[in-house]
DNA sequence: CTGTTAGCGCTTTCAG
DNA sequence: CTGAAAGCGCTAACAG
């Protein structure tokens, strides 16, 4: 196995010290433009890349983004082959971006529930040394994760988090997502509009529901506080909810539910009970996920990718020394209107 | 920010050097149970976790695993939204195992139709050293990839891929599987069993038409070539495909796919000429990605996981300096009946 | 069985 | 603008 190349031997090939080889790759001033051209030629030539172990050892960046997830909940998704995308749809934002800033990004498992989330988050820090770490519901609001980070003084970005606190913000407004949803249904001429919330845990079941009680005390008819019905993102819960909902005097002919697994309950216990969508009922879900696209549900896309994206560009921009970054992040939502939704029946 | 504790002050607390400190760590010989004891209470007290990159410089291990991926399908399939879980089956087997052996999984992309593939790769062995390499389809097969691998020494594993060649080759038995689904469809009563083949760039492709020839040629009534139809493991070729074995002047009754995305097309197609499963067809698939559920269908496990885990036990053991490993490694596949295979109609 | 010494490949700090 | 020296946290090789 042939000896890596190293620094040395650029500088070697170039005729220059280390110093000055490193000060061109990292784009550091106080080089001659004819010595930066002929180090660069050096590093092509001998196809030289640094190492990220060294670069650490030596300084004080690792070139590293640590992006942290729920164990349970993401080992529970992969097993159970639904397609849930959270973690491709991750990568692509977060991977891609830190790609084209020399970074790389390192995926790492943790219970939030666990008592041990604190050893465990600062075992990985002090294996993996991270210039920053991303954090993915429900960590994003789990404050023994940001206190422990903020403490640390490690940047840190909190995704789909609305929370106050340190660390970046980084979400969609589920909120005006919510609403926008209700009005396409009342554009459609839907007057009662269910809605199936999340699990409170996660801070975007709040914003959801509120964006929901807005859009709809806004309409003509008003907001009927007995067209909300508990979920808590499971498909069981997306059932009894449905039912509820059935249940009710006067039901609604549309349903927005806070997650695509539940919508995706709904559709089925409508259909079980002779209802068909969008015929009958007409469906609107949350996130996107392929679940969505199979089931044709119309659905508000949750943006993850670029979620991911603007937290590791934050996250890079911060280490790379820049103040002035916004704590707070907006990131776009999406719709996709599909089969699920039409006018209700006359 | 608190420093981060270091072997130092382990050493310092256990009263011990450094290098005993080590060797405790990595559980080498030579250190007396009592002093033993006394490092692991340090460490437990400090909360000490050695840096990956500082084992890195110092030694010859760097802890990581380097899961190569191609470019293109990745992003391809994250954007689709499509549900393919290959690289979240992966992450689940490869990181997992990882974990369990203090080791770190760092996925990369690189484009394996690129000219730059040898420099892609070079730079990020350059920057990562890692230990051992996965490597999946198409990759897995790419001389310009196993090749430089070959060449650098470093031990390297190529998921689902059967080619004689250096690395360790970890698959499941494709011939078999194929087999096992013919003779699932001609254990049904099925005799007239279509196939659809795969991209000859991918190695099970070969694999799968073996196993089903062989079926056949044992049946009953023999293999009957016409019943072949070429795919390539995209939709559009499914239909195609499926056209073709539908204008036979004897149709098949049941019909294997390479993979879900053409058994779907298959189904699809079938239906818009009046036929539905299972009634009027059956249709098995091969890989059991979301869709396959999605959509119902029958489907051979690829277990992606479990060869992820291989792998990378394979790599670490490597590593390690155990010898005798096995060149290669057969995981066996699974099978999921659903909704789309019955018995032919009388 | 244990400790000491020398690096690994970089960046930081400080001289020139 | 450039270079020389020191050191990051660890392990390998060698002494004891």
């Amino acid at each position: 196995m042939r000896r890596a190349v190293t620094i040395k031997h650029v500088a070697a090939e170039a005729g220059v010290s280390l110093q000055t080889v490193s000060r061109v790759i990292n784009n550091e001033p106080n080089v001659r433009p004819v010595v930066q051209e002929r180090v660069r030629a050096a590093v092509a030539k001998l196809g030289y890349v640094p190492s990220l172990a060294a670069r650490r050892m030596g300084g004080s960046r690792s070139y590293l983004l640590m992006a942290l997830n729920d164990r349970d909940r993401t080992i529970e998704g992969w097993k159970s082959g639904e397609g849930t995308d959270w973690v491709d749809q991750m990568l692509m934002g977060g991977m891609l971006k830190c790609e084209a800033h020399g970074y790389r990004m390192i995926f790492e498992l943790v219970d939030t529930h666990s008592d041990h989330v604190d050893a465990a988050v600062r075992g990985a820090i002090a294996a993996l040394h991270p210039d920053g770490v991303i954090l993915t519901p429900p960590h994003s609001e789990n404050p023994a994760i940001t206190g422990l980070l903020s403490r640390l003084g490690l940047p840190f970005a909190r995704i789909a988090s609305i929370a106050e606190g340190d660390g970046f913000a980084v979400s969609m407004d589920d909120a005006k997502a919510s609403a926008f949803a209700v009005d396409h249904l009342l554009g459609l001429g839907h007057v009662r509009v269910g809605f199936i919330t999340g699990s409170e845990e996660y801070a975007v079941s709040g914003a959801r529901l509120d964006g929901y009680r807005q859009a709809m005390g806004a309409s003509a008819h008003g907001l009927d506080e007995t067209l909300i019905a508990r979920g808590d993102f499971s498909y069981e819960s997306g059932v009894a909810a449905m039912e509820a909902l059935l249940a009710l005097p006067s039901r609604p002919t549309a349903v927005l539910a806070s997650n695509d697994r539940m919508a995706h309950a709904a559709l089925r216990t409508a259909k079980r009970h002779g209802l068909s969508a969008p015929a009958d009922l007409s469906v609107i879900s949350f996130d996107n996920t392929p679940l969505a696209r199979f089931a044709d549900m119309t659905a508000v896309i949750q943006p993850i990718a670029e979620m991911s994206a603007v937290a590791a560009e934050l996250l890079i921009r911060s280490t790379a020394g820049e103040a002035e970054l916004p704590r707070q992040s907006m990131v776009d939502f999406g719709f996709a209107p599909r089969g699920s939704t039409a006018a209700p029946k006359a």
